[in-house]
This record gives C-alpha cells, structure tokens and sequence, in this order.
DNA sequence: TTGTATGCGTTATCAT
DNA sequence: ATGATAACGCATACAA
C-alpha cells in the first residue's frame, strides 16, 4: 500500500516537466518521442490518475448522490435499479444516502452539498417541509426532486400519479362487476395515504358510487397491520366483494386473511394492491397491481440531473409519470388452479 | 449556485489570515474573541467546508465502495441495507458500483482504487479469477471480498457456507420422513451451482440415502426455468417427495409447477428454498428456506473494513457466516390452510 | 513543443 | 495566539 505515483514521479522517470505529463495524459498536442516516454514511464510505475486532486482543480466531482428514504423499499430499489445505470453511462459514480425517512437527514444531505463531494442529488423524501423547500431554494449544486412539491417551487421534479393509479385500480373492479369496494388505507397523515384516500374516494363517486365510511379501513402499509386492518373491515361489512388496497404488503395482508376466513380470492373478494413490487408476482393468487412507474421516475431523474449537469441553467422541469394497472390473478384468475406465467397490463 | 465561501472569504470578513480561521474551524486551541468573529462570519456566508481540498490534503476521502454483482439481486439488497448504516455510523460515505456480474467491470473497480476516490472497498465478485487476484494483491486500497477466495489470498474475506445450508434442508426434509428427495440446481458452472449439487450429494450419503441422479435437474436460477426444471423431473420422477431447490425463485417456480400439477405442498411434495428472500415469506405457501445470512455478512464485511481503515496493518481475517435454516409452511404446513404469521427459525 | 509558475481549498509547520 | 507559507496532485496560462 505504498504511496502511488503522481505526475511528478513520472515527469522525473521521463526526463520531462509535470506539464508535459499532464498533456500527453490528457491527450494534448505533444510531439511524439514525448508521449513515448511519458506513457512509458506511467506504464512501469502503474500510474492512476488522483481523483481528488482532479476534482479540486476542476470543480466537477462525477458522483451524483442518491438519497433515497429506506433501502429496505423495493420502490426505492427500483428507482436505484435504473439510476444506477444512467449515471454510469454518463460516467458518473454513484453516492448512495438513505435518510431512514427522517426529514432532518434529508436536510443534512441538502445542506451536505455545499462540501461539493457531489457534482449533483437525486432525492425522494417521504414528505416535504417548509425547512426543505428553504434548503432547496439555497442548495449548492443541481437538485432533482422524486415525489410531488409545492406548485412554482424552482426545482426539477419527477412525480408519479397516484390519484390516476388509484381510479384505475377503483375503475378494473367495477368493470368486473364489484360494487362493495372497500379501501384499506396507511395512516391519513402521510403523504400517499392522504393521496389514495381521496383518489378513492373521487372514483367511487365519478361511478355513481356511494361513499361509504364503512368501506374505508386505515392501518399501516405493512403485512400484518395491512392483514389487521382488513380482518377489521371483513367483520364489519361481510358483504364486501373487492379491497382496493394502498400498498402491495397491505394486499399481501388481506390475502393472508381473506384465505384464514375462507374467502376465495377472487371469486369472492378481489384483491388490488399497489406499487407492483416484485411480490406481487410472487404470491398466490398473484397480485394484481397499479404501478407507479418507481423505474421510470428512478431514469427520468437521472436524466433530469445529467442534462443540467451537462447543459446548464435552463428553466426546471416537471416530469409526471402515469401509472399502470398490472392485471393478475387476485382480480381475475380462476380461484385456485392455474400455472400462469403471463400477465396482462393496461395503461392509463 | 454562485460560488460558495471559502476559508479565504471567513478570512477576510472576519479580519484574521486563512490560518486562524482554519484553527477555529477545527476548534484548535485560539483566543475567543478571534472564535467569536471567525463563527459569526462563517455563520453569516453559510460556509460550508470543501470536502475535496481537504480529502486532498489528509488523504482521506471518508467514502467506501460497494461493488455488487446485480443491484437487482435480493441478496446483494440485502448486504446493502446492513453495510449502510455501519458505514454511516462511522462517518461514511457509501459509493456503489454494479458491476453487472461482467468480470471486466470487477477488475476495473479494483483499478479504479488507485484514483483514490475511496479509503476502501468492499467486493462481492461471482466469480474470483486470476486477474482478481493479480489486482487484489496490487490494490490501493484496503478491500474485502464477500464470497470465497483461494486459500492462501491475503485478503479480508466474509463467505457464506452453502455446503452446510443444504445439509440442513436436507436433514429437515429427511426428518419429516421424506426419502425421495430431489435437487432442483442452477448451472454447474457457477460457484454457487457448484457447491450445492455436491453439498446435496454429500448430505444424502451421510444420511445413508442413495444418490439417484435421476432426482437432479439442472435449470437456471430463475423462476420460469426453475420451474420447466420440475416439471422435467416430475415427469421422470413422479414419485418424488421433496425438492431442495437452489434458490428462492426456483422454489418459486417449483410452487406454480406442482400447483399445476395438482400436488398438494408440503403433503404430496415438501419445498425448500435457498437464500431466505422476501419472496419466501410472500409466496403461497410460505417458502421454508435456507438463509445464507446475506445481511450478516454485509455487515461482518462492514466491520472488517472499517476495523482495517481505523486499526492499520494487520493479518488478513477470514469471516464465515452460518446459514439458518428458516422454516415455513412449504414443508410443515397445513396443506390449503391456516394463517400463520409466526415463523420458526433453527440455527446450525 | 516545452517548462515555469500559479491556483484549486485545506491543513499544518514554522516563525513571530 | 497568530500570520505567512508550503504542500496535497493536478491543470493551465503564459513565457520561452
């Protein structure tokens, strides 16, 4: 581990001044016998160019961070999935922070820029606050934001559409023929439960169906609470025929469910989840499913960072990506027999 | 975005020279009125210190490096999720690399050292050829390569033990009476492939079981080909009573085919996985599966590194993780019944 | 074409 | 306690 080469030991070994190294190694015009003795002397002492002191001198880092708010998320994980290759492309590293959903993490990340470690953020905060909005307004490098922020903040911003996803989600099972279409929600005060409850809410009515308070179970948007929830609502409405659920593992819950209560699926209930994660294809009956696009939102934010990055200043950008219904077995399928690899999808 | 404040611009406002401002900064021994006024014109510009001039002088960049194969693998997202928060913890940046399994791309990481953009890095290669190992030994910086080595590397090592993970599935398969008991693998090329046909062959003799190759598929580590692979062996083999597959997707794969089948799981055909995904938890039946403990040895290979950049020289450490065995429905279940949310777990 | 010298923003040494 | 200055490794304006 012994200190590596610079273009001083080079330029010493070659009989040339640190100038001279520096121009062959960046391809400059330099007469020939020079480029063989400079890129002799950087073959033999296995010389790599200091990406420090290049950073320093030109003010560009190639990394772009990514902060994503749980990397336990298959959504984030999605998006990462599809930064991660964009970036590298374009021949930038890749920074990765997770926030752990704390809004002081994410503020710490914006105000982080101003160490210049990055040339540029990608960002999905799980909400965002009036602090936020002051950081972003003062962030010392290009800023794209995944998730939805106040209208004329000057910010490049990649959303997705839950409240479409949700009425396509609302309109598939009304179009099967469901008419009790109960909602198992996360808690209201989150920025996607607030969403979906109103998305719902919203279809019900632009079908002419009644707004039942009854239909609508909050819990949280994991498995067991999602299970609870719906084991709340099966006891209180029996008669319910479809459950729009916000997240897959909500879904996942209510299947656990609606089997132990004997229910078939979907027969006698249909079962939509959200998000269309790699489980919902794993399950059985699998999930039907509206997927936010989490790739898609994931590649058009590189895509927004890397064309500021390299363009420059230019007007922000508002990119929204529309949802998608993934149909499966927990809306369709025959109720317990069938080896289906196909899926069918219907866009928005 | 105009150009940030420097120690140079505190210097001046504050009327002290670049030194005592760099003093106070790094809160050295200074008097308090010069603290007073270095603070108050930091605070004033918003400073914020440059992370590459002074990566450049301490020669520390408080990043590190992942390179995974597949940012896409469960098993990879999950060495992630634990390598994270340890290296945040203590200060770190995580910069991450997917080096999409391509040996090349492997290789270039490990060169890519010599830029200096990280103090270390953390590798979990498919495969170790011998241009790995010439770069290894040549590296910058100090790595730790999760999977196995040749004997003898001198190297921090974190491996799984596969070999021991399928005897206990096989064991637990045997316990519960089965005899037939069949092995769907991946391709016999791959180091993981390698290592599970022969554990398989090992456990059946010293369960005094005859090896029959008849009960070996060889498939792809995919849940289609996963399951083309049993349905190959059901129709050579129809009197098979378990299945150890070697991975989670080909047990995924195993579920559709049987269902379709019309075998009941666990009665008729018991299921193992490998790799304790979160597919085993979300499919029907719940997946048993052996865990390779991929968080564990995210974060054993964490601590290795971290141990290494803080400690200095030492001898190269060898870490190995012991699988667990996770039961689940698929091999002790109520055939179509129950729900059950509860899960044993048996240690090696 | 080539070399000298300067600066990128810090930290640290050495006088004062 | 403080200031002037060198050094980290590189790129480049300018002079030769």
């Amino acid at each position: 581990m012994a200190d590596g080469p610079t273009i001083n030991t080079i330029a010493e070994r070659a009989g040339v001044s640190i100038a001279s190294v520096s121009r062959v190694l960046n391809g400059l015009p330099t007469r020939q016998e020079t480029v063989r003795k400079v890129m002799a002397a950087a073959d033999e002492l296995g010389y790599v160019r200091n990406a420090v002191a290049r950073s320093l001198k030109s003010r560009r880092t190639h990394q772009v961070a990514f902060a994503m708010a749980d990397v336990g998320n298959p959504a984030y994980l999605a998006m990462l999935r599809e930064i991660q290759p964009v970036l590298k492309a374009a021949g930038y590293r890749l920074v990765l922070h997770s926030t752990d959903a704390v809004a002081a993490d994410e503020i710490d990340v914006l105000h982080s820029l101003g160490e210049r470690y990055v040339d540029g953020l990608i960002m999905s905060p799980l909400r965002v606050t009036e602090a936020h909005l002051e950081m972003l307004a003062a962030a010392r490098a290009p800023v794209v934001i995944i998730g939805s922020v106040p209208e004329g903040t000057r910010v490049d911003n990649v959303r997705a559409d839950s409240r479409t996803g949700v009425r396509l989600a609302v309109d598939h099972l009304y179009s099967l023929g469901r008419r009790r279409i109960g909602l198992v929600n996360g808690p209201l005060d989150t920025v996607p439960g607030a969403a979906r409850g109103a998305a719902y809410r919203e279809a019900l009515g632009d079908l002419g169906l009644p707004y039942d308070e009854g239909l609508v179970q909050i819990g949280d948007f994991y498995r067991a609470e999602g299970g609870r929830a719906v084991a709340e609502l099966l006891a209180r409405v029996p008669d319910v025929d479809a459950l729009m659920c916000a997240n897959d593992l909500i879904a996942l819950g209510a299947l656990d469910v609606l089997r132990a209560a004997g229910r078939r699926v979907p027969d006698d209930v249909a079962v939509a989840g959200m998000d269309d994660t790699d489980l919902a294809a794993a399950s059985w009956p699998s999930l039907t499913s509206v997927s936010l696009g989490s790739a898609e939102r994931g590649k058009a934010a590189a895509e927004l960072l890397l064309d500021r990055l390299q363009g420059g200043e230019r007007e922000p950008r508002l990119v929204t990506v529309p949802p998608r219904l993934v149909v499966r077995a927990s809306t369709v399928g025959e109720s317990a027999a069938g080896f289906r690899t196909d899926e069918k999808e219907s866009g928005s």
